[in-house]
DNA sequence: TCTGGGGTCCTTTTCCTT
DNA sequence: TCTGAAGGAAAAGGACCC
């Protein structure tokens, strides 16, 4: 198997591309303000004179993306925006604009089925592709069919792409971070020891932040390193299932296939709020953002055609601490009410003590709506409600609902 | 220094039943 | 009736990704 893996990039804004541009952080307020003062004009036939600048932004948020203009003064994705504004005060600060960014994304990942069908959907800007039986995969190494993606793309959306190619998808996704913007880079298995080995084990997409510092405090920083220890040490110091993941990953050994098809395993909604809240001083605050979110999960359930029985909610304290509570229904629903109820009790059970910085409501244990299994509907039509003696009351705590 | 929102998957803990 | 073990399901937490 060749697999591909293609990401593109999101600014939609040619005439910025040169500049340093961050587009994140506080998103509907300054969408809207742009839109009051330009309101003749299309998001992206505003001047550039009218953008904000990092340096006058105050709130919350991170950075979403960043141009490699910006990206030279140290500034990147997921980067807290007060940190930002230190490191680059004069970037063009954009607004996020998920609809437009979904719309892109059917449209290239649309492109590339016409060309090749087996398709693996990673998110709103990469995909893998498996071009073994595509006719023409195997020229120069897959090299002249990702050019005609990359041109098809380009063409279309006027968005570039980056692709790498490999036997299989732990390598072609880090072929594809090595030419960015627009590179096209072509690994082979016996490019493994002088590609692949002198990176950094972060490299390897499955090794996050806390992986890595627990590997480099064994010394190991390299994926070569990696690949020099022993299966079994790696597995008594990473456990079993992750430990022998490691050693295969820095072997470049990967048997995953693409998966083309997949039904989403819970729905949810969440906000982090402008300032930290509190149950009592803010109550009324926060109950309007809880029934908003259950009623958007409830939206988005019923739009997407799911209902769901496992209803939860998750908390995030001012110390970054979070918490999250669920409980499992005798029945399927996607019914704002149910939702709010049931989340409401899953709130009892929790500190609103402390101030909160964030609230979410979720929804899982998913099927579509009318695949409910037949012994399900049996505990449907006879459900039983449940008392309240199963929930474990937090007495001498501010009750919010 | 400050840390979004929407997900998935895995491990550990807790709870329930036998 | 109590107790403990075992196993499974549900709940909770956390790492990771885009």
């Amino acid at each position: 198997m060749d697999a591909f893996y293609a990401s593109v990039e999101l600014l939609r804004y040619p005439q910025l591309k040169a500049l340093p541009v961050v587009i994140g952080g506080g998103r509907r307020r300054l969408d809207e303000a742009l839109r009051e003062q330009h309101s003749e004009l299309p998001l992206n036939e505003i001047p550039v004179q009218a953008f904000p600048v990092l340096k006058d932004y105050t709130g919350r948020g991170v950075i979403t993306t960043a141009t490699y203009a910006a990206r030279q003064f140290g500034v990147g994705s997921a980067m807290g925006m007060m940190k930002a504004a230190r490191l680059c005060p004069q970037a063009i600060l954009l607004p996020v604009d998920f609809d437009e960014y979904r719309k892109y994304s059917r449209l290239f990942k649309q492109l590339i089925l016409d060309i090749a069908p087996v398709m693996e959907d990673r998110g709103v800007d990469e995909v893998y592709i498996d071009f073994t039986d595509v006719p023409g995969g195997q020229r120069e190494g897959g090299r002249v069919l990702a050019r005609l993606i990359q041109k098809n793309i380009f063409d279309a959306t006027g968005l570039t792409c980056s692709i790498g190619v490999a036997p299989n998808k732990l390598i072609a996704k880090m072929a594809s971070e090595f030419n960015k913007p627009r590179g096209i880079s072509v690994v082979q298995p016996q490019d493994l020891q002088p590609l692949i080995w002198p990176l950094a084990c972060r490299k390897i997409n499955g090794v996050g932040p806390k992986a890595d510092e627990k590997l480099l405090a064994h010394g190991i920083r390299t994926i070569g390193d990696l690949a020099a220890r022993d299966r079994s040490w790696l597995v008594d110091h990473f456990g079993k299932s992750y430990g022998a993941w490691l050693f295969d990953a820095a072997w470049g050994r990967d048997e995953r296939r693409l998966v083309t098809e997949s039904e989403p395993v819970s729905i949810s909604r969440e906000t982090t709020f402008e300032r930290d809240l509190h149950a009592v001083h803010d109550k009324a605050a926060l109950g309007a953002v809880f029934t908003r979110l259950c009623e958007q999960v409830a939206a988005d359930l019923q739009r997407k055609g799911y209902v769901g029985k496992t209803i939860g909610i998750k908390l995030r304290y001012e110390t970054f601490k979070s918490v999250t509570r669920d409980r499992t229904l005798d029945i399927y629903t996607a019914d704002a009410h149910t939702i709010r109820q049931t989340a409401g009790q899953c709130l009892k059970r929790v500190d609103l003590t402390r101030r909160l910085r964030l609230l979410g409501v979720r929804v899982g244990s998913l099927v579509k709506t009318g695949e409910i299994p037949f012994f399900e509907k049996k505990v449907l039509s006879s459900s039983v409600e449940r008392t309240d003696s199963a929930i474990n009351f937090v007495s001498d705590t501010p009750q919010l609902f």
